[in-house]
DNA sequence: CTGTTAGCGCCTTCAA
DNA sequence: TTGAAGGCGCTAACAG
């Protein structure tokens, strides 16, 4: 059978009152008795029960990490970044997909806070900016850290500097001769949709170039909104020479519109798409692109949730450098003929 | 403050067992008075405490996923699966990444075994047939369900006719002209590697073509051994004029490569791979491969689990069917000139 | 078919 | 600095 508190307890010759004090690390014990406890723990390879542990301490030692799956890639790296800091705090983590805009998502987040009492929650977008879902977490005291979240809907976090990096982005465009350059926007939802839009506007600005509501194509984050938005775009009079896919699906949707029509990518028409997904350098040509440290978002998103609930926290929200990846999709403007 | 299970019997005017039992799924209820406990735990939210649960119950009321990341679509449609079963035995997830081939993962497992005392495990390929970790895990009396296990790996799970999948694909590709078929393999620790080759050469067997093992090239499941593969198989001095990628990322590895010499795919190269990934539909020209219900797979897998685990279960392994996806990225063989 | 009683193993409160 | 008693919310075992 696995030892209890108690037999630890009777080993050490103490309470097991004491025997908690050593595994929680509270203060007001010997050192002397906190080695007697810990050899005994040893000797019986004492695990303390964690549902036990919970009930007594109103506490589930547990966070949650909600999202709505844009992207199976960013979310099994966001997995693995929370994962590592909740190994390290040994806390265990629940995963819950969130069916945003489905009537009920709030419901069904309120249904797992009650169930599993998680510590805390690491949202992700475009759930880090749902409103009435940020509202009632507040009302029922359940604390969460963000991941990109806009300004003011998140107190602790992490993001990434999407308009700067867009803006950049935009820049090395610019440098290759491309003055008409269009953007297919993200879906209207999420908070990068702005960021980036307004990246792709301050790049245009900074060279100077006047914007033009026509190569503005709304779009919603997904491949075929890259197809449709490209058809527009490339069925233009005066059509762009480059095209700016608010994240790679897009982009890569672009892409295949392109090769469809037997435009040639770069000689013929650049694009370029933001996250750096595996995807956008398996495609050929390969994707230009903005890589977005999605791992350690989630390790540092984690950590400041954890940091937080034992109270060591000074909290914020952290930002993460991001890095530009130029590949085979973007290269010098065609000349004119 | 959050209902219990006290209030819910006081609502009903019931026992507090009666309500275990109705959210237990107990047999020795009248339905009438599981519709009145179920009303009332409609209207005070109730949800069971699952710590509580699991301290009564002598159970963790946790089962965990074991896997090695091949591909984040993969897992995620595989989790999306997990959960949805685990919603309905009211169980809960942990996740647990292991690093295959690593040394010591063995341990790792057990480490989480000892902390969570998950009532079982779903372990997905390459994992259900590490053949040191299922000796341990059978040791430690840990339950689990393999999804895609060999033969004797696993007594419970789903699983998929992958041979006789890749042996009807490779039909499809005879019809349409072609002899010259080669074969870019699975890394050699999965057990799909086996399956895949061995309905490969089905394939040409019952087409009557004998097999050419230049034309079979060692892959590992990765783009980058499609790019390497299809270098080798492209320079032959008779090259194929169809290749078959162990899965969709190699699939994707041979078009990139194909489009890099400038190869038409699919009028000078037909190719096609296994996995239906989202980027098969994104990749021009989309890629020709077999689906795969990961989702399915991975309900039923935890389906199977949970149910052995209340003692409700029959058993076995569940097969489930397959499903050609014929795109663009074969067709019929070019001519000879 | 339904209810009663006694814990599950730990933490909290309060006393020493 | 330490300990004793009570209870967290639920289920098991047994009783009706």
């Amino acid at each position: 059978m696995r030892a209890r508190i108690e037999d630890v307890a009777a080993a050490a010759g103490v309470s097991m009152k004491t025997v908690s004090r050593v595994f929680n690390r509270e203060p007001n014990v010997r050192e002397e008795t906190r080695l007697r406890v810990e050899e005994a723990a040893r000797q019986l390879r004492y695990r303390p029960n964690s549902s036990a542990r919970s009930l007594a301490g109103r506490r589930s030692y547990l966070i949650s990490l909600l999202y709505d799956n844009p992207s199976s890639n960013y979310i099994m790296e966001i997995i693995e970044g929370v994962l590592a800091a909740c190994e390290q705090a040994h806390y265990g983590l629940t995963l819950r997909p969130v069916d945003f805009g489905r009537r009920g998502h709030v419901e069904s987040v309120e249904g797992l806070v009650n169930q599993y009492r998680p510590d805390g929650l690491v949202l992700t977008p475009p759930l880090t900016d749902d409103l009435p879902l940020l509202r009632r977490l507040r009302e029922l005291d359940v604390r969460y850290a963000g991941i990109s979240a806009k300004r003011n809907n998140a107190r602790i976090g992490a993001t990434l500097d999407e308009r700067a990096a867009v803006a950049d982005m935009m820049a090395h465009v610019v440098a290759l001769g491309h003055r008409r350059i269009a953007h297919i926007t993200g879906h209207r939802s999420h908070g990068a949709r702005a960021w980036r839009l307004a990246g792709y506007l301050d790049g245009l600005n900074q060279a100077g170039i006047e914007p033009d509501p026509a190569l503005v194509i709304e779009g919603e984050f997904s491949f075929e909104s890259g197809i449709a938005g490209a058809r527009r775009l490339l069925d233009l009079d005066d059509p762009p020479t480059a095209i700016f896919g608010a994240n790679d699906d897009t982009a890569c949707g672009v892409i295949y519109e392109a090769a469809a029509r037997g435009l040639a990518v770069p000689d013929q028409l650049s694009v370029f798409g933001f996250d750096d997904t595996p995807m956008s350098r398996q495609v050929w040509p390969s994707l230009s692109t903005i890589r977005q440290p999605s791992r350690d978002m989630g390790r540092i998103a984690a950590r400041q949730l954890l940091d937080e609930i034992s109270g060591h926290g000074a909290g914020g929200i952290v930002r993460l450098p991001y890095q530009l990846q130029i590949r085979h999709s973007t290269g010098p403007v065609p000349q004119r003929r």
